[in-house]
DNA sequence: TTGAAAGCGCTAACAG
DNA sequence: CTGTTAGCGCTTTCAA
């Protein structure tokens, strides 16, 4: 282009301040270069920093993100669904609350949308997870290790993924030593229910030395419970959870948990959808984090 | 209209599986029904629920929501700006990372874009705050009560409103006893900074009763601090956060904090900018939380 | 009540 | 290298 043509096209847009319209361009481009992260709590943290994770791959791309909370409910991510087939998002980083309704799901597909499930894998989707069950069995040898023998469990709702990944790990890892759970309770995954489980068991079942928590919340909710019923952690009782939220580490004990890489999940999940890949999963590992929330068991 | 045509359309729009399309209709309209969250960090509980009771807000009046982390960077705040512009948003809420780039928020201002600040007072926008002033200045005085004489300040950046507002607070509530702090330091609003500070503090000020921090993180971060010198909390030394974020009431002993309404704050804001407020600010209360990190001092 | 036409701001294709 | 034109899918307006 003639360099005196390009320094008067340049002199109006200053004048104007002309700023492309995306909208136009997008309706003419046939592309909305938007994609979505639809997950189930963004006060969550955990989420909050998976979505940070896959913000930060979309935006290197120059792609709009659009944030959707579905705020545990599938009906609400229902209608984000809809919201985002009228927006026409060229993708999705899903992180499903609980099952996802698969006729919402075949729509969204069939209209070209590319969906990557993120932590919580998806029949038919291509996600990535953290290996929950390998990490659960690891933190269940090491409870092993220390002495452990009368466990307790308590975690989220059954339909969820994660949930049963990380109760089969840690079944299995008691099976090995031909051990039975003393108690294994659902709830929701919050403090609330985390009292709750961890409360009915210790009134009803004798004899629990230790309260394995699906999550991290609900691990201090169990402590809690525990400090009312006037037991030491760990002196009377051990407490683990699960995530390595923030909080896990602030605590005092500090909690034994499960490391769950947030940020790398969103990360990995976006860069999946952006290789335009549809199927498979990717594992991601994670790590034991001892704590002072359990301790060596003399017997 | 003809009930029969109705009802062909209605069969042709499940036959095709018709949705409208988004970006041809704001294009025609030129009205994007679209609006923005532009917070510090969504990972922060603190924004991500004030960016819930947004998002809350937006959507029951069929907004689309756009959430914009500025990872507590002025430049990617400003980098976000040209993406709203050219998204055409018709409104924002806005939780300025720092001091604000005042040309980027004339400019958008010109396009007749709607900007309300939450949390964060901005010169010239209109906006939605929490009494930080008097909430500090009231847990001030219930310090003085308990008996406390002696204070050290932790807090974040100066140039952020609320720090000066929280710090004033503080300040006029001694001054009315005559009595001044005995130091005043500035970090970042982090664990590591909250820890840093107050470990400075506690090796190098004579005397200090309290250690009065502007936000609950650092008030953990200066717990451990006092811990790993060996101080007991209460007993050697007391600590005080503002915000009540999650952790603040699961920590033990439970953290003294202000409670600031982190969803109200977003909610209130959304509300303004839909009400299509152009100037004036609202201010919400704040709530003392007493908590075990401070008891009452015997003289 | 229905149909037809124009045009939102952009890009792709093509002509000069 | 520059200018012109058509059309993305919708809404608005006007005509039948």
């Amino acid at each position: 282009m003639r360099p005196e043509t390009k320094a008067r096209v340049l002199e109006a847009i200053r004048e104007l301040d002309y700023t492309p319209a995306k909208v136009a361009r997008a309706l003419r481009k046939r592309r909305t270069e938007a994609i979505a992260i639809l997950v189930p709590d963004i006060s969550n943290p955990f989420f909050s920093l998976l979505a940070r994770g896959a913000a930060a791959v979309a935006y290197r791309s120059g792609l709009s993100t659009l944030i959707c909370d579905s705020n545990n409910s599938t009906e609400t991510e229902d209608l984000h669904w809809e919201t985002l087939l009228a927006e026409e998002v060229e993708g999705v980083v899903f992180v499903p609350a609980g099952r996802p309704n698969a006729g919402k799901l075949q729509r969204v597909l069939r209209r070209g949308i590319r969906v990557v499930a993120a932590d919580r894998v998806v029949e038919g989707l291509p996600g990535v997870r953290a290996d929950n069950r390998r990490g659960s069995a690891e933190l269940t040898a090491y409870l092993l290790e220390l002495g452990y023998r009368r466990f307790a469990y308590i975690t989220g709702p059954e339909e969820v993924g994660t949930v049963r990944e990380r109760l089969r790990g840690f079944q299995e890892a008691l099976e090995q030593e031909g051990i039975e759970p003393l108690a294994v309770r659902h709830g929701e995954f919050t403090y609330e229910d985390g009292y709750a489980l961890a409360a009915e068991i210790l009134s009803s079942v004798e004899g629990v030395e230790i309260i394995v928590a699906g999550n991290d919340l609900m691990a201090i909710g169990a402590r809690r419970a525990a400090e009312d019923r006037g037991l030491a952690v760990p002196r009377d009782l051990g407490i683990t959870g699960f995530d390595n939220v923030l909080f896990a580490g602030l605590v005092r004990p500090r909690l034994t948990t499960v490391e769950i890489p947030a940020f790398a999940l969103g990360k990995a999940a976006m860069e999946l959808l952006l290789e335009g890949e549809r199927e498979g999963i990717r594992t991601l590992p994670t790590r034991l984090i001892p704590g002072a929330s359990t301790a060596p068991k003399g017997r």
